[in-house]
RNA sequence: GGGGCUGUGGGGUAGUUUGGUAUCCUACGGGCUUUGGGAGCCUGCGACUCCGGUUCAAAUCCGGACAGCCCCA
């Protein structure tokens, strides 16, 4: 395998053909084919958002994929940011069709038309929902798995509210929700208010969680949108206030894809292969016998698996006879599982169990006794261990920028700018890193380092 | 959006300049043997991206499509 640091981008392709997470060779440019162990880590990802959604008390819909072209020929700004990069179907197997269906290159067109028919009055609010779905956008020749593809997986909800104070709180409820997904996943990341001329088309503001890759170049993995009435007066969503009124509602949206494991594995990867946070592992315990005539070590090996099985963790018995424990070693530790244990003639003898934690030299061994605490415990080693390493990235990979000149690094940059867009386009012909934003997650106030007015820590990188 | 490079078994490749029998590694199937950090031997299966052109003859030369990679905007 390409070592990591040495070309990141081989080592992205390879990963994910080895670990069996995609597949590329499906002959439509942009659109791959999950595989189960892929599979099974992005439906991960989709029970914690669907887990925390509800908390928030967003909920569950499905829409369909097919958007009518009067649903999408409203006059609009929103529709002139996606029209190059829609999917028409236009024809049947045998006719033409007399209404032109497009495939969705996101929802709002789709959801805000039933917004307007369920929404009728001051107690139908705020109205919360989500999806997971997929969406299609033509747009790149450059498509990359999991991070820009044609048909990717999305989560979108969107939201009606009373009034823009409001919906303004939600905004900081999405923070919530991604903040507790980011517990989970240890991403390094900033949130940045983009800039008006780069906002989403329809938005009053978008907030984009950038994350930071070990290139140094980040990674939009997340954005939440402010819409307030642009969308609802576009689409007719009105309802009757306390007053009797009609009044417009006032909405926001976030959007998260399947970047989200592009980021993970990206971030979290080495030179051996993957390496999955607990949470998001499809298999978080790997048992390896190691075959013997002296002792039963199968019998011992199942027993192991069946506790843990029935402890509720995501365990994997490998019985293959047909490789050796050293390949399995190799197999897992690519496949990016968190926890080995090796069971032979020793820990049968002795009533214990061997554990090596992956990204963590050595091991260590239990009594058996212990079985579900040293695995739990391991796992927890585990998880701290990859966050620091994750924090790490973090400070390695963004720096504070007094001059241009320092901005020229392989790392992504804050540095104060005053929100002019001669500034930032000064910024970016000088380093080629456009500008992301003023940061939100990490504020702060300086003077400009272009014109030396007042000016908020904002960031600056090469973005994938 | 502009430019460049590349398509050979499942994966990685030699062969393309100079047209004529397609190489090796790996993976995979079968068999024996082995197993505390990617074992070994025997054996078998499997490929010139597609469409057109030039030619007695095309993986090789020409054109196009599709796909992949890289750089620039």
């Amino acid at each position: 395998m390409q070592a990591k640091k040495k070309d990141f981008s081989e080592w992205y392709n390879e990963i994910l053909e080895s670990a069996e997470l995609s597949d590329k060779r499906y002959p439509v440019k942009g659109m791959n084919v999950w595989l189960p162990y892929g599979l099974k880590a992005m439906n991960l990802i989709d029970a914690a958002t669907r887990q925390y959604n509800e908390e928030a008390e967003i909920e569950e819909v499905g829409f369909p994929v097919l958007i009518t072209r009067n649903q999408l020929e409203v006059e609009f700004e929103h529709l002139k940011g996606f029209e190059g990069q829609l999917y028409w179907v236009t024809r049947t197997g045998k006719e033409q069709l007399d209404i032109e269906l497009s495939l969705r290159p996101t929802s709002e067109s789709a959801i805000y038309p039933m917004f307007s028919l369920w929404i009728r009055n001051h107690a139908d609010l705020p109205k919360k929902v989500f999806q997971i779905c997929s969406v299609y956008r033509y747009e790149t020749k450059h498509t990359r798995s999991f991070l820009r593809m044609r048909e990717f997986r999305f989560y979108e909800a969107h939201t009606a509210h009373a009034d823009f104070q409001d919906a303004e709180k939600q905004i900081t409820a999405y923070m919530e929700i991604w903040s507790k997904l980011n517990s989970l996943f240890q991403i390094p990341s900033v949130i940045n208010r983009r800039p008006d001329w780069d906002k989403f088309p329809g938005a009053q503001y978008s907030l984009a969680v950038d994350s930071i890759m070990p290139d140094g170049r980040t990674l939009q993995v997340a954005t939440m949108h402010q819409y307030g009435e642009n969308f609802s007066r576009t689409y007719d969503i009105k309802y009757t206030d306390l007053n009797g009124e009609q009044r417009y509602v006032s909405q926001t949206t976030y959007g998260m894809s399947e970047r989200l494991l592009g980021a993970l594995i990206g971030i979290h990867g080495d030179d051996k292969g993957l390496i999955f946070p607990p949470d998001i592992a499809p298999v978080q315990v790997i048992v390896v016998p190691i075959p013997t005539e002296k002792a039963d070590v199968n019998a011992y090996s199942k027993k192991i698996h069946d506790i843990l099985k029935s402890a509720g963790l995501r365990v994997k018995l490998d019985l293959r006879d047909n490789y050796t424990p050293g390949w399995k070693y190799n197999y897992w530790e690519m496949k990016g599982v968190p926890a080995r244990i090796e069971v032979g003639e020793r820990e049968v003898q002795g009533n214990t169990l061997t554990i090596s934690v992956r990204g963590i030299k050595g091991k260590k061994t239990y009594d058996l006794m212990n079985l579900e605490e040293s695995v739990k415990k391991s796992l927890k080693e585990h998880f701290s261990s990859l966050s620091e390493r994750s924090g790490k990235v973090l400070k390695e990979n963004v720096k504070e920028a007094k001059t241009l000149e320092e901005m020229k690094g392989q790392a992504a940059y804050f540095a104060y700018w005053c929100g002019k867009r001669e500034c930032s386009d000064k910024i970016e012909a000088a380093t080629e890193k456009p500008c992301l934003g003023v940061s939100v997650s990490h504020p702060g106030k300086g003077k400009c380092i272009v014109c030396k007015e007042s000016g908020d820590r904002s960031m600056f990188s090469r973005t994938y």
